[in-house]
DNA sequence: ATGAAAGCGCTAACAG
DNA sequence: CTGTTAGCGCTTTCAT
C-alpha cells in the first residue's frame, strides 16, 4: 500500500502538502498541486480510509466518509429497494455503507449498532424495530446523525422520512368497497410496528367512512413474514361465512396469502379479491396480476441518506420529516362482487 | 467514546494491559484481568474497530474484523440470499460485512474494490463481472484474502465457491424432454458471465444426448434483467412454429418471461411450458407455481463466508474449490405435450 | 506479569 | 504557500 509518506517523497514535499492536495485544499500552490498530482498518478495512491477516519475522530464534524444501514429485513425486497437508494445516493458522495441486517431481531439490532459506532460511523439510516426504540433513541441524544425511516421514533425528535401508510390503507380499502366488497379481511404485520397500527387504522378508517362497522374476527396480527401470511390466510377463509376480500399488511404476507389462497383451491379475483401492501417490480407476474399499494422504497432510501448526509454536515440544522405517498396500482386481483 | 486509556486509569493499570486483557492474551494475572474486566463493565467500553484496524496494518495478518462483499445485482434475489448466508456467518465471528454491489457495472466494480481496499478490509467474497477480472485478478496476486462466488476466475488460482450449472440445465432440459418436449427455446443471461455459458452448454448437452438437434434460432442472449426476459419471450413465442417449452437462465429472465406470457394471452402450461433457473421462496406462489433450478444461495455465501476466514486465518492454506449441486423443484409450469 | 514507547496513515493546528 | 508536529485509539515489541 503506497502511503501520503511515498507520494511525498516522489513529489520532494511533505506529506502535509500532499494532504492538502487530496483534499483540495485551495492553500496549495498550482505548480506544486501539479507535481504533486502527477505524484498520486505515478504511484496510483488511494488515501487510507481508515487512517483517514481515526485521524478525524478528534474533530466534531466527522467526514469519515462512512455510514451505518440498519435494515430489520433484507429479504423483504421493499428494503431491498431502500438499500439501494441510500447506497446510490451515498456513493455519489463519495460515502460508504455498511449495511446491517437484523431480522426483526432486537438483540441483533443493538449488536449491530454497537458495532457500528465503534467503526466510527459519520451516521446512520435506521429503521428501527419498533417505535420505542431506546438503543436508537440513545444513539440519537448522543449526538450522532441518524435518520430513521419507515417507523417513527416515539418521544424523539429526529429526521424522519415517512409513508402515509393510513392513507394507503385507506385507499386500497375505499378501492375495494368501492367495487362492492363489505366483509373485508386484514393480516396485518407485527403489531408492535408503528407502521402497522398506521395501516389498521387507515382499514378502519375507511371501512367506517362507508358506514361498514369494523369486525374484529376479519383482523388477523401476524408476524410480518410469509408463514403468517399462510396460516393466517387459511384461518380467515375456511369458514363458511368466509371475507370475500382480503388486505394484506405487507409484501411478505402478501406472498404467504397468495400460495394459500391457490393451495385451497380458490381462485382470484373470482373467489377472493386481494390488495397487497407494498409492490414490487414482479407483482405483475403473479398469479393475478397483483393491485397493490405502492411505496416508493428506492426514494424513501434516497431521500434518507440525503437528510443524514445534510445533517452530517450541519449537526444543528433543525430536524426534517418528509412523507411520501403511496400508490394503488390496480391491477387484476379484485373483482367487483 | 470511552477508551482504553479511561479503562486503564479506571483500573489504574498501563494501557498495555488493558489491550491485553480485551484480546485474552494468557499473559496477564488472574486479579489485574479481573480489575480490568470490572472497568471494562463499569465503563461500559468497547474497542474502537478503527482504531484496530490501523494499528493492525503493521502485521502481517490483519485481523481487523472487516471484510467485503461484492455482488453483482441485489435485487436479484439469489444474491441476496447469499448476502444473508456470509453475513450471518461473518457475524458468528465477529466479522462486519461491507457490501457493495455494483449492478453489473465494471466501472463500478472496480470502484468499489479501490474503496475496499482503503477500508483496509480483511479480506474480500467477490462475485466477479466476469471470468477474465483483472482488477479481480491483481487483488488475489497482491495478496489479499478472496473467495470468489458463482464464477470462477479464469487464470487465476483462486478459492473458489461454485454450483453446478451445467448439471442443473441438462436436468431441467432432460425433464422437459421427459415431458414430450422437442422445441425447447433457452433465454440464456449475458453472454460473458462464466455461469451463462455453462447453462448454455447443459441445455446443449441434454439435447443430444436425446439425440434433438440444437436450433440457433431458439437461443437468445439477453442481458440476465427483467427487461431482456420480456423482449426475448416476446421474439421467442410470436412466430407460429412457437417453441412448446422455455427455459431462462435466471430469475429476473423468468419473471420477465412470465410477464410477457400472460401478456400474449397464453398459459402455462397449456401453450407453453417453462422452466427457469433460480428458485424463490415465493415461487410458489407464481402463476402457475414454477418449476425451477434451486442454487442454494444461502449456503454458497455461508460456505464462501467460511472459507474466506479461514484463508485469512492461514495465507498460505492451499486453495479450495467447493461445487454445490442444484435441484430441480418440479411444480406446475411443465405439462407433457 | 506489567509498563513505556513506537508506529499504523492521515489531518489540522502552528510556525515560518 | 509550505513544513513540522501532535495527536486519533490501539497493538506490540522491548525492557523491567
Amino acid at each position: 500500500m503506497v502511503n501520503l509518506k511515498d507520494v511525498a517523497e516522489f513529489a520532494a514535499v511533505s506529506i502535509a502538502t500532499v494532504s492538502r492536495v487530496i483534499n483540495n485544499s485551495p492553500a496549495v500552490n498550482t505548480e506544486t498541486r501539479r507535481k504533486v498530482q502527477h505524484a498520486v498518478k505515478m504511484l496510483n495512491f488511494h488515501p487510507n480510509r481508515v487512517a483517514r477516519r481515526l485521524s478525524k475522530l478528534r474533530m466534531k464534524e466527522g467526514h469519515g466518509k462512512i455510514i451505518g444501514l440498519l435494515l430489520p429485513d433484507i429479504s423483504n425486497p421493499f428494503y431491498v429497494d431502500v438499500l439501494r437508494g441510500v447506497e446510490d445516493y451515498a456513493l455519489k458522495h463519495d460515502y460508504v455503507v455498511i449495511t446491517c441486517n437484523f431480522g426483526q431481531d432486537e438483540i441483533r439490532e443493538k449488536l449491530f449498532l454497537n458495532i457500528l459506532q465503534s467503526e466510527s460511523v459519520d451516521g446512520l439510516v435506521v429503521v428501527p424495530v419498533r417505535g420505542l426504540d431506546e438503543t436508537v433513541s440513545q444513539l440519537v441524544e448522543s449526538g450522532l446523525p441518524v435518520v430513521c425511516l419507515d417507523r417513527e421514533l416515539s418521544e424523539i425528535d429526529v429526521d424522519v422520512v415517512l409513508v402515509d401508510n393510513r392513507k394507503g390503507a385507506y385507499d386500497a380499502i375505499s378501492h375495494l368497497i368501492q367495487l362492492g366488497h363489505r366483509r373485508i379481511g386484514f393480516i396485518s404485520g407485527l403489531a408492535k410496528i408503528p407502521t402497522s397500527v398506521e395501516r389498521l387504522q387507515g382499514y378502519k378508517d375507511a371501512l367506517e367512512a362507508h358506514g361498514i362497522p369494523v369486525d374484529e374476527k376479519l383482523i388477523k396480527f401476524g408476524d410480518s413474514m410469509h408463514e403468517s401470511g399462510l396460516s393466517h390466510t387459511q384461518e380467515l377463509l375456511k369458514g363458511k361465512h368466509r371475507p370475500t376480500a382480503l388486505f394484506t399488511g405487507n409484501n411478505l404476507i402478501t406472498l404467504g396469502a397468495l400460495e394459500m389462497i391457490h393451495r385451497m383451491g380458490l381462485r382470484i379475483p373470482g373467489d377472493i379479491a386481494l390488495v397487497g401492501f407494498d409492490d414490487m417490480y414482479w407483482s405483475i407476474s403473479l398469479n393475478p396480476p397483483l393491485t397493490a399499494v405502492r411505496q416508493p422504497g428506492y426514494d424513501i432510501g434516497k431521500r434518507g441518506a440525503e437528510m443524514l448526509l445534510d445533517r452530517i454536515g450541519d449537526h444543528s440544522r433543525p430536524t426534517t420529516r418528509v412523507i411520501f405517498d403511496t400508490e394503488l396500482k390496480i391491477r387484476n386481483s379484485c373483482g367487483s362482487v
